[in-house]
DNA sequence: CTGAAAGCGCTTACAG
DNA sequence: CTGAAAGCGCTTACAG
């Protein structure tokens, strides 16, 4: 079964395949008529370019290459989000979406043969796990890349990602107004530098209504093992801290469900006896019991961003920033209840 | 920055670049001795082929097509398995994997826009909300695809999913060992294929221990509304169901999560006074306040298997049968409890 | 076993 | 504004 090529409309339509090219890619060197000429000739005959063909002597494949460290990295709403907006951006710009995963494969080999087997024009590179190590290495080989919420210094290294130091001030400084001075907080792994943001702007909250800094109020948690650890964490927190916390700080909704059954097991009511914000506004966070006050991110939009930044870097067009911060929002439910009224009662 | 072609490794090896074409591609024909040399020489000079030039020349992309409806269709450990799957087995047969949703684009120019732009061999369909209409367009036009999680009749269509009757029996059947005789049933949408075969599978049980279906005893809930269906769901179960079930058969585990908030809203131990059993063996189903007896899905092996069939297709090789049931299995927690002291106790 | 040649379906200077 | 030609980097009959 023969699909139809420039030639085809070419011959029908009595020109060179070159001028149908010029045509098809709207080329302003081409007269208006010949070209809509051209256009209802490619659409009767259901003409589509041939991609290959295309990447080959234009040398460009127009595609935008996903890596992730492994697939499981998509649990959770967060990255659904990312993705629905790295996918509307190429939509919209008429790229393609190669997905990869670093599972059992070495870095570089992948980067090598994704790029310069001319797949991809440019990557995307959404993961906890790289390192600062790898990226010099991509801008040596002069690879197009921007990293997906993560921030690394550098002027090459192009990042898109949340403002965690402004949401995790947000999430801090609502609790405080609420009148807590003691707040726990479940971090994540603390080397995420999401979770020593969150907790730099944990640290700005507390200054900036000259709290007191209280290291043993900080417990390690996990942002994958959210609930178990959200739950041993808490555990701690209630523990040989004196005065007790009054609210507790977690630093991802699935860390605040362990902290909820940690509460619920201790007979600690929430949010009379502790308040707790999460962090993300999952799907799950508004049917908890009771709904979660959290920091809503902009996962779509930093998707979104992300592409964006990338395309345009293809396409050589300037790009403002190299290193964008989306900002966060604080999402008022029932799980910090309102006013305290007497902070310190409880031990 | 120029790579190095077939060309560089040519002139290098004193060969014509067709002997190293053929030499890299590891065809029988040319000489180990010469193929040794080659290999080399393509190694010291990092070459990597082109993919656009290859696919033009041999009239294959050698990269597989995922459709999703949208990216929210990864929501859930369940897909995200089925990725894994698939990445695997794209991995080891060298394939690319193109990800594309259907969101806010009409089915037909995707497939023809993917299939014709020639940027995939095959595509894998993973979607809900495919129909049985557009399937003969993808025939007709020779398209090669397989359906994931989901089956179809007919010859030409090839589907790869669990095999939800045998675990819809399973779960009942693992009610009826334990005393029940009635049974509720939160049903995903009846217009899904997984939903029909659940609940195939749920009266097959109750037939082989020659236990009656009773109609009222089926709520239909929603697979992706699942905690909020499976709250009024089971609300609805309570009400006027005489005498009442004493266990519950939620369709998935989101579905389980809000029968057990109905529960204990209403004040109706688990598993004491209510049994439930759920479908997935999602990630918090061991995390639920009781542990979740579910149903597992071998999602993995899913995904792997559709590929594997689709990769097959792509390669002319013969495939067994068409279409493909993974079955699977039960997994015991304490939602169930052990025998039913009194089933009928309750009213 | 290897080479020379044609061709895959486009794009893009270069002329005119 | 359009055409003729070269070229993108491979594969694959066809000869020898």
């Amino acid at each position: 079964m023969k699909l139809t090529s420039l030639k085809d409309i070419a011959e029908k339509a009595n020109v060179d395949i070159s001028t149908v090219s010029r045509a098809l890619a709207n080329s302003p060197v081409v007269k208006e008529e010949t070209k809509q000429r051209i256009f209802a000739m490619a659409k009767e005959l259901g003409y589509y370019p041939h991609a290959s063909a295309r990447a080959l002597a234009s040398r460009r494949s127009h595609t935008v290459g996903l890596i992730l460290p492994d697939m499981k990295a998509l649990q959770g709403p967060f990255y659904i989000e990312v993705l629905r907006g790295i996918e509307q951006k190429t939509n919209e710009s008429d790229y393609s979406l190669l997905l990869t995963t670093m599972a059992n494969k070495d870095k570089e080999s992948i980067y090598l043969s994704l790029i310069n087997g001319r797949r991809m024009d440019g990557v995307l590179l959404i993961s906890e796990n790289i390192t600062i190590e790898e990226l010099p290495f991509l801008v040596k080989e002069n690879i197009n890349f921007v990293v997906v919420n993560r921030f690394f210094k550098g002027p090459h290294i192009n990042c898109v990602a949340s403002d965690n130091i402004q949401g995790a001030k947000l999430a801090t400084a609502h609790l405080i107004s609420l009148g807590h001075k003691r707040i726990g907080f479940v971090t994540g792994q603390k080397s995420f530098s999401a979770s020593c943001e969150r907790i730099e702007g944990y640290k700005q909250a507390l200054g900036e209504r000259n709290l007191p800094f209280d290291e043993s109020l900080l417990v390690e948690g996990s942002f994958q093992n959210g609930i178990s650890s959200g739950y041993k964490c808490t555990l701690e927190l209630l523990l040989n801290r004196s005065p007790r916390p009054t609210a507790i700080f977690a630093a991802n909704d699935e860390i605040a469900v362990g902290v909820f059954q940690a509460l619920r097991d201790k007979n600690i009511k929430i949010p009379q006896e502790m308040a707790v914000v999460g962090f993300d506004d999952a799907q799950f966070a508004a049917y908890l019991t009771p709904p979660l006050t959290t920091i809503k991110q902009y996962s779509y939009e930093i998707g979104f961003g992300a592409c964006e930044m990338l395309i345009k870097l293809l396409n050589k067009e300037p790009v403002g920033t190299h290193k964008i911060k989306i900002p966060t929002k604080l999402v008022i439910r029932d799980s910090c209840g309102s006013k305290l009224k007497n902070p310190h009662s409880s031990k």
